[in-house]
RNA sequence: GCACUCGUAGCUCAGCUGGAUAGAGCACCCGCCUUCUAAGCGGGCGGUCUCAGGUUCGAAUCCUGACGGGUGUACCA
């Protein structure tokens, strides 16, 4: 159920009916109860249009719009605010439809194909908590997307080619016999390389040809290139796994994948005088920007901006995609402006074909400094993921009514619940401060808090017998509301789809739970003293909010329990 | 130097498509379990929204400048 853009709707044909043609309507939700549910503001910026008085304006279109069903109460308050509130049994009517596997919202009317490039891991190393925002705000996305209806294609544009690929197969054949059970533990194995690398002359420069053989095709070359790269496929595919991410091998398409067409873009930017040599690289000069973006460098090799073309390039083309974005740190913005620009100078994307950076900032660590990304004093995801779960196992407060079975499921599902919430809640724009502490905390707007509401649900529902879907009638102000913000999950999402933001969805989560635990505590379900139809409308309205529930967390990748 | 970005309660953060007394959580204090899971609920304490100008009927929100933090800035990804 769209109620604002239902409200929207409204108030434009109001609008058009006393002359005023606003380039856009929209009420937001009331900045107080006492308000209503929702206020139209936009009656004051109208007077110098109309060349009348705010207050006027406001009664004249409160009058147009009292006559309508949807809403109980139009008040036209202070300089010419409309306060409106919606009508009861509207939200009543309405609510059942929240009752579906969907909680009731519908998929967007038109629907496009979208890439969604996220994760991205390097592959000559374990994956480390650098890695984690854009994995889980990613697949966040991708998840949105894919429920409002768009046709998702995940690509995982892994690192998975240069330099330090020369490195490791120089130090594989290097390391002879020794080398397969060295390559357990490929952290250790690419510290190694990385070391004899620094150190010694003559192991870089065969490193450095091995760089060349590679990607020129060497056969024994690219096999042991090959072993690596399925080496760390697979412990990422481990960490995607532990985490309820949907990435798999059939997403990865890494920056080899575009290596035959690296010459070929840089052709066609050449032909089509985009591109221009300077100091003997081949680069793109921008207005608004000091630095060029290089594409070829002046010995002749290709950088990840080459790459990161001729992905768009693949991407629009042949994907067909018509939105691409891309969950990558802040700290490429200007990269991908340059690329995006060039992208669509150069036609390999339409003039329409959205291009978004989905930015995100760094991870600092508690006193606010970013973490180390070479010198061994990351935070190993692997590491993280373990410790999250252990912490949340020992803090199940009922964990004396489960097996090791079940506690085993709950603490994991609690643990990673927590990790992927403290980060989706936080509005990606910003640094993320990362405290153990505050990320496996279990109080507060944590992913617990929801799972608790849902737990806690499910246990009336399992008590009760099956419910009549029929109209609810609601008893009281409090249950209201509670339909109502059920009822806005659908305008939530549309808005978190259009800005790509995940904490959109946390911050409606813990609105509507905070509500339902308020209804919970003071409306009786299923104790003495509640009559049938009283019962069966808050039987209604608790299904409802699991469903809400459910649906939300489930975008976010995480699941819910039915009992914790 | 230039560019981008951030600066809201002790801490962590919402709010920033301009609107009515600026909202949460944590921490701290008080109250609520014989009845649907107290991992909960209610109440209290706590803010010159960094500062100074400007635009506006109205600015935490938009613009300019200053100060402070962060990031980026020619052949790494």
């Amino acid at each position: 159920m769209q109620v604002k853009s239902k409200i929207n709707s409204i108030l434009e044909s109001a609008l058009n009916s006393i002359g005023a043609n606003p380039k856009e309507v929209i009420v937001s939700e009331a900045t107080k109860a006492e308000f209503g549910d929702f206020q139209y503001n936009g009656a004051m910026a109208l007077a110098k249009e109309l060349k009348q008085n705010p207050r006027k304006i406001a009664e004249d279109i409160a009058s147009k719009l009292e006559s309508n069903e949807l809403f109980s109460k139009v008040e036209v308050a202070g300089p010419g605010f409309i306060n409106l509130t919606i009508n009861r049994e509207f939200l009543e009517e309405s609510l059942i439809a929240s009752l579906d596997s969907r909680a009731g919202v519908g998929k967007k009317e038109e629907q496009i194909r979208v890439v969604v490039d996220y994760s991205s891991p390097n592959m000559a190393k374990q994956m480390h908590v650098g890695h984690l925002r854009s994995t889980i705000i990613g697949d966040t996305i991708a998840n949105l997307f894919e429920f409002l209806g768009d046709e998702v294609i995940r690509q995982n544009h892994i690192g998975d080619w240069g330099t330090q690929f020369g490195m490791l197969v120089a130090y594989f054949e290097e390391t002879g016999a020794n080398a397969d059970a060295k390559l357990s533990d490929l952290e250790q194995f690419y510290k190694e390389a990385k070391a004899r690398f620094d150190e010694n002359e003559e192991f870089a420069t065969k490193s450095r040809q091995n760089v060349v053989k590679l990607q020129s095709g060497d056969k024994a070359t690219l096999k042991l290139w090959k072993t690596f790269i399925e080496k760390s496929l697979h412990h990422a595919q481990d960490i995607y796994n532990s985490l309820g991410v949907k990435l798999d091998n059939s997403h990865v398409r890494g920056e080899s994948a575009y290596n035959d067409n690296l010459e070929n873009i840089v052709k066609e930017l050449e032909q089509r005088g985009i591109a221009k040599e300077s100091q003997g690289a081949k680069c793109l000069f921008f207005e608004d920007s000091e630095t060029p973006l290089i594409i070829q460098k002046a010995d002749g090799g290709y950088l990840y901006a080459t790459t990161d073309l001729a992905a768009i390039k693949f991407r629009v083309q042949e994907l067909g995609a018509k939105r691409v974005c891309y969950v990558v740190d802040a700290r490429q913005a200007e990269h991908f402006k340059q690329v995006f620009k060039t992208a669509k100078s150069a036609g390999f994307a339409n003039e329409d074909t959205l291009l978004e950076h989905i930015a995100f900032g760094m991870m600092l660590d508690k006193s606010g400094k970013p973490f180390k990304t070479r010198s061994g004093g990351t935070v190993k995801l692997k590491e993280l993921i373990d410790e999250a779960v252990d912490r949340a196992k020992s803090v199940i407060s009922r964990a004396s009514e489960y097996d090791e079975q079940e506690l085993e499921h709950i603490a994991k599902v609690v643990g990673i619940g927590s990790l992927k919430y403290a980060d989706l809640s936080i509005n990606r724009q910003s640094n993320y401060i990362f405290d153990w502490d505050k990320m496996l905390s279990l109080d507060g707007n944590t992913a617990l808090y929801m799972q608790y509401a849902y737990a806690r649900i499910n246990s009336i529902l399992n008590r009760a017998e099956e419910f009549k879907i029929v109209k609810p009638t609601f008893s009281d102000e409090l249950e209201r509301r509670l339909a109502l913000k059920i009822l806005n999950l659908e305008d939530t999402l549309n808005r978190a789809y259009k800005e790509a933001m995940p904490h959109l969805i946390t911050n409606y989560l813990y609105e509507l739970v905070s509500l339902f635990m308020r209804f919970y505590e003071q409306n009786p379900i299923l104790k003495e003293g509640v009559d049938e139809e009283q019962k069966n409308s808050r039987l209604i309205l608790a299904k409802a909010t699991a469903n809400a529930i459910k649906v939300s967390l489930n975008i976010l990748g995480i699941e819910v329990l039915e009992r914790i």
